[in-house]
Order: C-alpha cells, then structure tokens, then sequence
DNA sequence: GCCGTTTTCGGCCCGACTGTTTTCAGTCG
C-alpha cells in the first residue's frame, strides 16, 4: 500500500496511527526488534502530547518530542509538508491496505492481519466491507483451513469483528457515567461477607476523562463464591470467568467490567499493577531493572537471589523500591517516578481545598439567547454554603446582543439586587459577573455601560470555532485583555465524543496569561473536561493559574467540582496553584484588581 | 531508532491467556 496524507488534516491521532502501522510494517517485515519497539514508542509519545505537532512545526519549526529522534522526524515532515513518505511506502510496499485496517480491530496484530491479507482477496478500501469480507470468510469456513488455524481461532476472529463493528467505534465513557456505574456495583461487592475490600482500578482509578472500560479488584479468597454472587447482580446482559480469578460482565448498557479477585497477601502488587498506567508501569520496571528487580501484579522479584517479596499494601511496593508512593492520578510517566525518588511529588490539590465556584448559571430571567440556568440565585448560594464555600459568582450568559444598553443596565441593576439580598440572607459573599462571548474579532459582546455594573468577567468562546489557529489565539487573547476578564473559560470549547475543540497557540496564551495576571478555567462538566490535563500541566509548567468550577446550570450541578478537581490533580496542580482555593479575602484581591492593559 | 542517576554504546517490561501443537506464536493490558 501506498500512504496519502493531506497534510491540512494531520492531527497527533492520524500520525500515531501512521507510526503504529509502519511498527506493524517493521513486525510483519521481521525487521529489528528494536525499531518496532522505537516506532510504538513514537507512537505512544504522539498520542499522549498536549500540543499538535504539526502546529509545534509550523510556529517553531521544532519538534523536540521524546521518542522522536532525527530519523523519524525527517519522515514525519515529509509526510507534514509533502503528504507522503518515500520510506514509509517502501516499508509498506508489501502490505495490503486491508491490513492496516484489520490491525484497528482489538485482537487483530500484524501478522494475523498480514496472514490474512495473504490468504484472501479483501477489498482495499472502507473498513466496514473489509470486515464485513472477513466475517463472510468464516462464514464459510476459509479460514479455518489455513495452517496455524481452527475452527476456534475462526469463531473468535469473526466475534471480534462483529464486536468492533457493533461497540468498538462507538465513543468511550464518560469519567462521570462510569463511576455511576462502578460505585453501586463496588457497594454491592464490599457488602459480601467474602469480600474485604473492593477499589477501581485503571484509568477509572486515575481519573481520566473518559475510560474505555471498568475494571474492580476485589480482595477475598473465596473467588468462588463472590462471583456467584456477582452473577446475581442486576442489569447484567453477560457473565463470564476468564482464567481463575476474572469475571467479565457486560452490563445492559452496553459497559464491560472486569472483576480480578487477588488474596490479601498480594492485594498491593496487583492493585499497584493494575492501575498503571501502561507507561508508569513501564517506566517503574525500566527503574526496577536497573537495580536487579523485575516487577510484576505478583510481588517484585530479585533477580540475583531470585526471590519474591509480596505486598499486601501498595504503598509498601513504592517503599521496597525507594521511593514515595505515588497519587494514582499521577501515575502516566510524566516524571513522577524520578519526583517520587527525590520525595519531591506535588501536594496534589484536593476538593476540600476547594472555597468556592466562580461560573455558575442562575436561573433569573436575563433576556439571553442561550439557556438560563434552573435554580434561582438563593438556590445557587444555599447550596453553596452547604459545600462549605465561601464565595461563588453568578456568571449569567449575557443579555441578547439586540437588547438596548439601557434594557440591559435595568436587567443587570435588577439582578445586582438579588446576588446582595442572598448574600445577606446566606453570608456567602457572591460577585457579580456574566459569562461574556469573545466575538470572533475578540471584542466582547458587552457594553461597557453594562460592564461597570459588574465585579469581573468570565469570557469564553461560543461561536465561529473554524477560525485558525493564529486568529483563535488573537481573538482569546484580545478577549481576555479587558481589565475585567478574569479567567477563559472552557478554553477549548471541547465536547468529550463529539467535539474537538479549537486549538491555541499555547505557549503565547500561557505568557499572557501570566503576565497579566489572568487564569485559566478548569472547567469541571462531565462532558467538557476543559482544559485537558495535557494542556493543564503544560501550563502549570509555564506558571499559570487555574480556577476550578462546575459551569452549573443547576445547583445540584454544583457537585461536579470533584471532576475538574481530579483533572488538576493530573495536571500535578497543587492548591497554590488553583485560585478558587484561596480564602476570600486573598481571591478578592486577586479577583477584583483590574489592570488596564 | 532512541535514550542516558551504569550517558555516545549497549540495551530496550512482564506475565496471562488463547489456540494451536506437544513447546510456541500472537496479542493484550
């Protein structure tokens, strides 16, 4: 096959594929073990990255990047400037194109798919009727005549394929829904008279803004009989045992959760193991081995003496290997393995660290084109209190833009009265703000008649998302210069499955940002996340603040604060580094200064 | 092909599961 790539459309996604495919290339071609190994971890490397490396080549003309060395950059910007690659076609040259879309199908490597390809005569293009070829191959029975196959190997392949047709290019699940689901079922577990302790593990446990699947150790000896009462939980569509300690169930909605039953004596190796990450794990080994330790969900082996230590704790496992145990949230080889050895890991923020919300939507009657909120500002402030805030802001979306400035004064005047009478009647003290759109020429869509009725602004994007990268950044930029601009909120615009989000030249953004004592919104809805952790923690680095809000529509919204809290702690935010953790006197001062620029 | 707390050469994570064949290859997390 031959690679054709338009380079408009070269995203970090579409370029960790192309590098996964030439590791394919390399396996099927038996090449070095080595360069499969270097090819993946580019891979890895590109997937993970918080800025687009083509956007990192068109600004810098850079691309420092870990796992990319001279030789893969020099392929990778022919691809980005040219669309196509002399050596990866010749690498390629043997491949059917059908491979390569084989390979997206779970349990589909290179050489099964090269095999394949060999054997029959697929269709080159659209992955749908290449599979589609391949379920009617084993419907037919061809594939279980090959050497190396079965009738077994024939089932299982064309399970897997009708599986990814079926759910594999649906989304992945929501942080927010899959503890929805996971809690009750760990509930159901803990109360088991077998059962001694039940905890999330994998990227749930890290708290990633969307997991692919659930997975829930349980600590007992009587794997038996737990999973006899797990079969008997409800909502189930499928049960099944893999291997001794694992059960798998499909839940009705479609969610797979994989349950591991580990003895108390290893409960620490195998939770440490499990909750990775793949690259934490990876990267702890590569420490481990240097010291004459191999690493496994077992315990932690001395090579020389060959001897096994178990852990029944997981902190004891980080000890053993001298350092700190480190957050699960921390754990995606971002450098806090040689932290943990240094004991100089962050001090995570946490939700108790957390004084108040500042964007949140009342349900007064402001004359907007988009929603109001549903409860009213008492409602918001009560609620509030109950969290044990001390300040939140009423960001109302803006009054229609058609509205004349002195119906606007009159609404915003009217408003200003109930945000005194609650704070009165709760003691919270609540500012006085509007979510304000950045117009696309980053003028904001307010009067100032109308502005200097309010204590700060919280600006955002909601329209025209298609401009480039460098009128975006502009445009947020000249946004966020209004002295009363505070912080951007949902600086990406990113709908979690279904929306990218625009992108910024971050590094100009963060210089701003600091420089004028702005911050950045964290913005904790479900299906936001916005900013990513990548992004976050490239900015941390950079030396900008965050605020942390929920962006409620609804008091009872006001709970999702833990989700942007757990994002932060990714990003290895400390509480110094979130400003809504400030007591109110201090965010006052941050919130209230206004700095014409 | 890339990297560096054994740093410019030598080494690159670990074990389980599955299906096939009977000692291993392929894939996954």
């Amino acid at each position: 096959m031959k690679l054709k790539v338009n380079p408009k459309e070269l995203n970090n996604q579409k370029i960790a594929w192309i590098l996964r495919l030439i590791a394919a290339a390399y396996t099927i071609n038996k090449g070095p073990y080595f360069k499969i190994v270097a090819y993946n971890n580019a891979a890895d490397e590109v997937e993970h990255l918080g800025v687009s490396l083509v956007d990192l080549w068109h600004q810098h003309r850079e691309m420092k990047v870990t796992n990319i060395g001279p030789n893969i950059k020099q392929h990778l910007l022919d691809l980005i400037t040219k669309g196509e690659s002399k050596h990866f076609d010749q690498l390629l040259k043997n491949i059917h194109p059908a491979a390569a879309a084989l390979i997206k199908v779970p349990g589909f490597g290179p050489k099964l798919a090269y095999k394949l390809t060999q054997a029959f005569d697929f269709p080159e293009k659209g992955d749908q009727k290449i599979l589609a070829y391949l379920i009617k191959l084993a419907d037919t029975h061809q594939i279980e005549k090959l050497p190396h196959f079965g009738e077994k190997s024939e089932q299982r392949l064309k399970k897997l394929a009708e599986e990814y047709l079926r759910i594999h290019q649906k989304e992945r699940y929501l942080l927010s829904d899959a503890l929805q689901i996971a809690e009750p079922l760990i509930e159901y577990l803990k109360q088991l008279p077998q059962v001694e302790e039940a905890v999330v593990l994998g990227s749930l446990r890290r708290r990633l803004a969307t997991v692919g699947d659930i997975d829930i150790a349980v600590k007992s000896s009587a794997a038996k009989k737990v999973f006899t009462s797990l079969a008997r939980y409800p909502f189930f569509e499928s049960f099944e045992i893999v291997g001794g300690n694992k059960g798998r169930v499909v839940l009705s909605n479609g969610f797979r959760v994989d349950v591991i039953i580990a003895p108390s004596a290893d409960w620490g190796s195998l939770v440490q193991y499990l909750t990775g990450s793949k690259f934490h794990n990876i990267s702890l080994r590569g420490y481990a081995l240097k010291k004459s330790f191999s690493l496994s969900e077992h315990g932690i082996k001395d090579t020389r003496h060959r001897k096994l230590h178990h852990f029944a704790k997981e902190e004891d496992f980080y000890h053993f290997l001298g350092m700190e145990w480190i957050e699960p949230e921390l754990r995606e080889n971002r450098g806090e393995i040689e932290a943990a050895l240094k004991g100089k890991l962050p001090h995570l923020v946490t939700l108790e660290d957390i004084k108040g919300d500042l964007h949140l939507h009342s349900s007064f009657n402001i004359e907007t084109n988009y929603d109001l909120g549903r409860d009213s500002i008492l409602t918001l402030a009560q609620r509030a209190k109950e969290k044990g805030y001390e300040y939140i802001a009423i960001t109302d979306h803006l009054p229609r833009p058609t509205l004349s400035v002195d119906v606007k004064r009159k609404l915003i005047e009217e408003r200003n009265k109930l945000i005194t009478q609650a704070e009165k009647e709760t003691g919270i003290r609540i500012f006085k703000s509007l979510e304000v759109d950045i117009l696309p020429n980053g003028e904001l869509a307010l009067e100032e008649e109308v502005i200097k009725l309010l204590d700060f602004l919280v600006v955002s994007v909601h329209t025209s998302f298609a401009l480039d990268i460098t009128k975006m950044t502009e445009r947020v930029i000249r946004g966020l210069s209004h002295p009363k601009a505070k912080f951007l909120a949902h600086p990406t615009g990113r709908l979690l499955n279904k929306r990218n989000g625009y992108r910024l030249n971050w590094p100009v953004v963060f210089e701003f940002v600091c420089q004028n004592n702005k911050a950045l919104e964290i913005n904790s809805t479900p299906e936001r996340l916005d900013i990513s952790d990548e992004v976050a923690f490239s900015a941390l680095k950079a030396g900008v603040n965050l605020v942390i809000n929920t962006d409620s529509h609804a008091a009872r919204s006001m709970d999702s604060m833990k989700y942007g809290v757990w994002i932060a702690r990714r990003s290895w935010a400390e509480k110094r580094n979130v400003l809504n953790s400030l007591p109110r006197q201090q965010l006052e001062e941050w919130l209230l200064k206004w700095v014409e620029i």
